[in-house]
DNA sequence: TTTCAAAATTCGATATATTCGATATATCAA
DNA sequence: TTGATATATCGAATATATCGAATTTTGAAA
């Protein structure tokens, strides 16, 4: 029943990394002193964590199995650590997992907000495939997952909605309305289509509208930001595809035009998700926290 | 961040001996190498855990407020050197508090198949007045609570039923019938009350009745167990005051036959409690598991 | 007040544990 | 086979933990 946190984190840090090796350069220490750090703990906990497959380690079904107390260990210590901390001294992790790049705009109020009420925690962004998100949650993996699905969820998993938007194709008021059909299939349309993230969800789901309706454009226009992509559309330089939350003081002001398509019904939501059986660490309710915070001020 | 669990587990033994040198005495070390080695615990927290009340070492409020994590390092750390282990091998230990003597009859059938089941995990009885059990509960002291009141909770206390049952005074069917009036107040009885816990609930609850009553006995007997009690009521050596399931068998065949009093109504129930917030170990399980199933074989 | 006993602390000596650096071994791929 | 990559082993240097003896602190008894 002896153990230190010290080897605790080696083991993980072996995990993170991959390596022995890496994991000793991360650390500080030469290599020969994370194989002894392991060796010592496998002894310590009478289990063997690794074995050899070939040139690489892999984790044994053990070494699996012992992982939430490995976790509660490290938790318990950081706890304390932070004891006495205020908010913006506190630090630690969090792991969010977000289905590509679509959601990090949606993020971005929540992500800012995380940063200023708690500088040290480290905000670690696992950039997933929408369908392994709650994967990632299950696997603890992540410790917060944002999701677009609504149901359908596994009752391990808490869920609550963050919001809904649609996905919209916008232009400038002084745009040829003739030019603006966007449901008539085989056209060719004389001008740009402005993105800034050109793989991301919205302008793929587009892109796959399009292409399904024969709607040729004249040529991609990639900036820097969506505030970029808005300017852009407003002096008529061309088209964009816009989730709406982000153009809906434009519109009301007629600063842009929505441009009808058979992509307007299509709504989507943000949910983030966690699971049940996590402990709810201090800096995992803040995240909690201020996700509630900033749905309420949408 | 650094931190080991034996300095951890010279703390939490400093607690519960007391003393630096009884823990000293307990763990094998000499009192100096405890003085280091909470020294070195603070340094590596960064906090102060006791201070100096005269010649005695008090916690401070730090060194309460992080014990829930010491104990979260400590739990982690006992569930993975119990991994791999068969029931029967894996140790541990569960606090029980029970109110004062009576319900220890009650719990033998429950300690009898927690002792078989898991022979290694250590089952420690606090006994307790009624009064305190949701107390111990609340504070950690206790893991597991047997408490009497059926409603009444703070809502961080999970509490269910184990069973009712109520106290009776039992006689020998050949006794006098005209000597069992226990209604009529003012008597003097020419028999003895037998019992073997003097100071038990039961006990007490009768001796009250009597005492308001005015009903003064011959004198009092103490045999060893509640079935010595039983044998010698059966031989007419005097009646005796027992709770109903132990004497169930004894009434329907007419050995021992009830005495009308007017405690007669009197319900009570065994309540288990448990805190709502702590991490229910393996052991705990366990032990909540052997209660229902005790329960349902009542 | 003085004295005593029960605790905790300090400190030097020593045993034990940790880390490094160099080298050996194993595996895969070319 | 050779080179690249990865872990294991070993001895020496260094750091840490423990003990035992002497010292200090404190409350209570004389």
């Amino acid at each position: 029943m002896r153990m230190n946190t010290k080897n605790l984190i080696t083991f993980k840090t072996i995990l993170e990394m991959g390596s022995f090796q890496k994991a000793a350069d991360k650390l500080g220490y030469t290599q020969s002193t994370v194989t002894f750090q392991i060796k010592q703990l496998e002894e310590e906990l009478e289990l063997e964590l690794f074995e050899k497959i070939g040139r690489r380690m892999e984790l044994t079904q053990a070494g699996k199995d012992i992982m939430p107390y490995v976790d509660m260990i490290l938790q318990g210590a950081e706890q304390i650590s932070n004891y006495g901390k205020s908010l913006s001294e506190i630090s630690g992790t969090i792991k969010l997992a977000i289905p590509d790049s679509i959601l990090i705009y949606t993020m971005q109020p929540f992500i800012q907000a995380f940063r200023h009420e708690a500088p040290n925690i480290q905000l670690v962004i696992h950039s997933l495939q929408a369908g392994q998100i709650i994967q990632a949650v299950m696997d603890g993996i992540a410790d917060i997952g944002i999701n677009c699905e609504k149901d359908n969820y596994p009752d391990t998993i808490i869920h609550n909605n963050l919001g809904t938007y649609r996905i919209l194709l916008v232009a400038s008021p002084f745009m040829d309305r003739g030019l603006l059909d966007f449901v008539t299939p085989h056209q060719r349309k004389p001008f740009s289509l402005i993105c800034n993230e050109p793989d991301g969800y919205y302008q793929l789901e587009m892109n796959k509208y399009l292409d399904k309706k024969d709607i040729v454009l004249n040529q991609y226009m990639k900036v820097q930001s969506i505030e970029a992509v808005k300017r852009c559309v407003m002096n008529n330089l061309g088209i964009a595809v816009v989730p709406s939350y982000s153009v809906e003081e434009e519109l009301k002001n007629g600063a842009l035009i929505p441009i009808k398509t058979e992509l307007d019904e299509k709504i989507y939501n943000a949910i983030y998700v966690y699971h049940k059986n996590k402990w709810i660490s201090p800096q995992m309710k803040l995240a909690l926290d201020l996700l509630i915070k900033i749905k309420a001020d949408c």
